[in-house]
DNA sequence: AAGCCACTTATGTCTATATATATAGCCATT
DNA sequence: AATGGCTATATATATAGACATAAGTGGCTT
């Protein structure tokens, strides 16, 4: 157990919080000190405890309510923290060798399920990629992408047979939306084919929409190899 | 375009310079002026714009060190954060009636995968449970669970035949390290019963091991109702 | 009893200032 | 050319004090 000393940083203070909610000292439900008082239990400042505390809840610890309060959690919803990162950081940390491939390029009238998805107006042409990623010899993930030309400049005429529409687009165009899912999917016989698995595997699957405010940019689809896994520690 | 004036806030001061980094006012690799310098522009005091910059970098935006100052990152690694809700809290929030059945409940050696996986001594008897976590009448989520008991007291003689362990552990047992995986698995038999799928059909699966200061404390496997999805947005 | 308002209080944020600490860049020495 | 130390500087954090804002509380009114 920290006790309280003289000259406590911010992180100090986090600290003796979480033991004393760890040894319910402050059981969940709880209504802890004041900042104010905190403070002069710790003989610190107001500002200090103020941070101390504000980590805290963003961490999910403690919810904190103007009047009302700090209040221990009791179900602390920890947030797990995914980096989303590129294919080819992911594959060249792994220490593999990244390679792409371009498969197919189209442009398209939207079909209605995009349409409806991403917001486009019916029929509005997009262009559509299929693009395979390998770590090494290895296929690690098949993507589907499509990009609304519109709020682009120069996005029809991107080539994109040598490096991946996520290079140019991360380059090219900021985004301000994303929505994020992960799901599994059953492979299809082309995704199979990409992935060197069996028609019907399980594929641990990512869909990504962006928006640059308000305006759709790109919905990729991202397959990955049987086997992957998405980690993530706190 | 934000133009700087008094008063302005951390908020405010955070916009501007997004705004920057988008109109590449700030190209990526770039280095922002000093907090001096950019407190003086926005009539502002050298705090309030490190808040600022200190919530940007911690977004992902931009990276900070002492004396080499804070430069605006190239492929802003923006990081997805996903809530670990609890079965029970992501089933009512949908408005569906929260249903728990415990189907098995067992006291044995911990198998050797499972030693290895959580670094427990060989042959230690662990709990393994398996339940179903229903949404309505619809199967949601089929639960494998395995806890040490070690250094848990009571949990031997825990009910879980009314609630699950979930709901248990997180009242009596803090964690303080977790891993969090994402998977895609195919449903065997069992596994496919209790979801109502069909075997081989993916699911999508997250396996969760947590411990307290470095003692093991449980091991989850999630397998999720077929066409779940976990999605997040920012 | 129900509704409304004023008061109080805890957090939220800003200002102004000071000290601490890491380190890039330079210079001198080996 | 490599090494080691110095210094200037940018961020990191702490202090003290002020005002802003949300929201419980209690009292007053109807």
């Amino acid at each position: 157990m920290a006790a309280p000393r003289a000259n406590m940083s911010y992180r100090d203070i986090k600290q003796v919080v979480l033991d004393r909610i760890h040894n319910k000292i402050w059981p969940p439900d709880s209504l802890l000190p004041s900042e104010t008082d905190l403070a002069e239990e710790f003989s610190s400042t107001r500002t200090t405890v103020n941070r101390a505390l504000r980590e805290l809840a963003e961490e999910g610890y403690l919810e904190r309510k103007r009047k009302a309060g700090t209040r221990v959690l009791n179900a602390p919803v920890r947030k797990a923290q995914f980096a989303i990162p590129l294919v080819r950081d992911e594959i060249t940390e792994n220490g593999s060798e990244y390679r792409y491939a371009l498969v197919e390029r189209t442009v398209l009238p939207a079909p209605a399920w995009l349409s409806a998805r991403m917001d486009i107006p019916q029929g509005r042409d997009v262009l559509h990629l299929r693009c395979m990623h390998y770590a090494g010899n290895a296929p690690f993930q098949y993507e589907i992408r499509w990009i609304v030309p519109d709020s682009i400049p120069d996005v029809l005429e991107a080539d994109f047979s040598s490096s991946g529409p996520n290079d140019w687009l991360v380059q090219k165009v900021p985004f301000t939306n994303l929505e994020l899912s992960f799901l599994a999917t059953k492979a299809d016989q082309s995704v199979a084919e990409f992935l060197d698995a069996q028609a019907g595997d399980p594929v641990f699957t990512a869909e990504r929409i962006t928006w640059l405010r308000g305006q759709p940019v790109t919905l990729a689809k991202l397959f990955f190899a049987p086997g992957y896994r998405m980690t993530t520690h706190l």
